[in-house]
Parts: structure tokens; sequence; C-alpha cells
DNA sequence: GTCTATAATTCGATAGAC
DNA sequence: GTCTATCGAATTATAGAC
């Protein structure tokens, strides 16, 4: 059947390889773990999905695709409201929606996070398939700060951009973890660790 | 033997792990790519380090030990002078042995620099293998940044430092890619790719 | 110290019954 | 769609000759 067994069956793929992708990396992870995990069939995963690499496409796609949406969605309402946009406006466009992560569940928030860090820190093929979902993100990030900060050359605000990218998967990868900046995934604690990271890295793109 | 051939088969086994662990991280590395590319043989390695795990261990910390000892060192020359520390110093000093790696090859500063980071964002047990060599520094520089900036909580200080890391690893596995902040290893440009970090990174750390 | 050969598992993927 | 059973290849690690 193409409804509720098979989507369940499909949904606890997804959340279970997305939590061991991000514990143990792609190459750390076996499809005899996830499916262990899940409770479902080995094969199953090869009927759903395809493959190991197609399966990780598709857990890569489901948490950014909402993500650029969201940052896009507010760089447009930057632009929109005629007042001049600020860096720190920028900023938080940029931060905010890949902390806040707002139509999870609370209680995956966290792992989700956790999984979006790593994608960008793991060796290829994973690489390659979570940048190109970045890449829309990306150009126009550097548009706006090109535009806000026209006195920067374009490979300064390239290396720039590439910190904030840096600090953003470190905060990541380590959310939950004692000590880190984002210990919890309740909105008003995600706010304060956007507010701490714009007031930490606003100077350094202005100098 | 214990000498001549004996040395240069360990010799190369250390230098053909370190790349592609750099490249393909500690899972998606195998001993036979590893034996394939260095020339030897595949007992070779068992004999000389006793595991895949221990042969990490001894890639690690091969790179890891001189980087720290320098920061050490650097920390203690600050101290030293009887001038008092500026933050730009610290930072300085936090990122120079890091990024320069005076004891390698030049045409080996590159891959040096890509493991380096690699070790910081790869799964377990990698992560707990690097962080231990890197706990000494850690603290010593957490020290000094508290006397530095005494209206900063512990907690603060700890995410700032954190976001410092997050910035090195970034800038080590970007090493030599187009784009990058650090392009080269020639000790100008790191020296310049330097001073960028320290000014980008220096008034966060006070705010 | 270096080698060949192989043990003992484990992997991703697939065929075919139901 | 879900299952069992299995293929073929790859993995780390070791035993033992030289």
């Amino acid at each position: 059947m193409s409804t509720a067994a098979a989507n369940q069956t499909k949904q606890q793929i997804l959340d279970v390889a997305e939590e061991l992708f991000a514990t143990h990396g792609f190459t750390g992870t076996t499809l005899r773990a996830i499916v262990g995990a899940a409770g479902v069939n080995l094969a199953a995963v090869h009927y759903h999905f395809g493959s190991k690499e197609e399966l990780l496409c598709a857990v890569v796609k489901r948490r950014a695709q909402p993500v650029v949406a969201r940052q896009l969605q507010c760089l447009a309402e930057l632009e929109a409201v005629g007042k001049p946009v600020t860096v720190e406006a920028i900023l938080t466009a940029f931060f905010e929606p890949c902390l806040q992560l707002f139509y999870q569940k609370a209680s995956r928030r966290t792992i989700a996070a956790q999984f979006m860090g790593r994608c960008r820190v793991e060796p290829e093929p994973v690489q390659t398939i979570a940048s190109a979902e970045f890449s829309e993100s990306q150009a126009a990030f550097l548009d706006i700060l090109q535009r806000v900060l026209p006195d920067q050359t374009r490979s300064q605000l390239l290396w720039k951009f590439d910190l904030l990218v840096a600090v953003l998967i470190r905060v990541q990868t380590e959310a939950g973890k004692p000590g880190a900046l984002l210990r919890s995934s309740e909105p008003d604690d995600v706010q304060q660790a956007i507010n701490q990271l714009v007031r930490f890295l606003t100077p350094g793109m202005r100098a």
C-alpha cells in the first residue's frame, strides 16, 4: 500500500537514519543498525529509497529545504520593510532558521541540528550532497552582505561568510552537550543563543 | 631490524594514513587503501601499530603534541615579557602554532592542517582521542582569557573559546581549497590569514 | 621485519515467496 | 509492501613461513 503503514515505515527509517548519521557519520552507520533501531526490515530501505546514499539524500533534503526556504523568506522580508538593512539583521536571518527548526517536534530539534551540522563536515559524498542544498542560500547571503558592506572585497566577504558557517556548524554539532552554547531547543534559549552569536560576530563582519 | 628500512615503512604508513584519514575520515579509510598507496604490506600495519585505531592514535599524537607544546610556549613567553597581555596576542598564540606547522615539510603542511581539523569533527572514537591531546592547551587558554577578561563569566568564555575552535577547524579543513582563507602554506600567507582571523574575532571576544 | 594466505565477520544489495 | 534467505565483495585481524 502507499498509505498509512508504508508512510510510517518510511518515516521511521528517515528518523532513525538522521539520528545515527548525526552520531556516527555516514560511513560509520550501517543499514543494519538503522533497520534494527527502526524496527523495520532491511529490504524496506532499498524498496523505499533505493540505496544507502539515496537514503542520505532524502534525510538531507527533508531538513535542508525548509531551512533554506525560511532563510530566503527572512531575507525577502528584510528588504521589503524599506528601512536600511543592518549586519545584525542579516546574521539573525542566517542563524535563526538553522537553529530554531520550527517545523520539528521539540524532541527532535537537537538531533536535527546535530545532523545538519554533521552533514557539512562529513567527507564525500555527504559534503557535496549537503552543499548543493545550501548553495542558493549562500549566494543570497553573499549578495546582501556585499550590498550592505560595499567597501569589502568579494574574497573578504567569502571567507567571512565561511566563518559564519563554521560557527553555525559548531553550534549545531555541539547542540545539547554540556557547556555548549545551545543547551536546549526551547525557543527562548535558542533566541538567546542567536543574540549572543550575532553580538559576537557582527563587529568582525564590519571590520 | 629496528632501523632505516623499518622506520621508513612506519613513516610511510603514518604519512599516507594522515592523508587518507583527512580526506575520507576514519571509518571511510580502509587499511588496504593505506597500504596500497604506501606500497607496504597489510600485515606491516598490525606489526608496527597493533590495530587501525592505534594507528590513528599515532597519527594524531605526531601532529598534536608539537602544536600544543608550541602553544604553551607562546603563552609562557607572553606572560614573561611583563607588559600587559592583549586579547590579540592570546588569539595569535592560539592560531599560529595550529596553522604554521613549522616542523613539517612545506609539501605536507596543508595535509597536516586538514587532518588536524578533521580529527575534531569526526565521530567517536576519533573525537575523544583528539580532544584528549588538546585538553591541556584548552585549559591554559581559558585560564589566561579569564585573567585578561575578568568581567566575563566562565560559561561565556567557554562558548567563546569554543567558537575560536570552530573557526580554527574550518580554516584547517578548508585549507588549500579555492576561495579558502588559507590557500597556501607559505609562512607569509599563513601569517596574513592569522592576522585577519585575529582582527575578525578580537572585538567579539571583548564584547 | 616482511610476506602469503586465510580466518571470521560484516557490509550493501537483490531475488523471489507471500 | 514486507519478508526470508542469500550473494558477492569487502573489512580487520592473525597465523605461520621465510
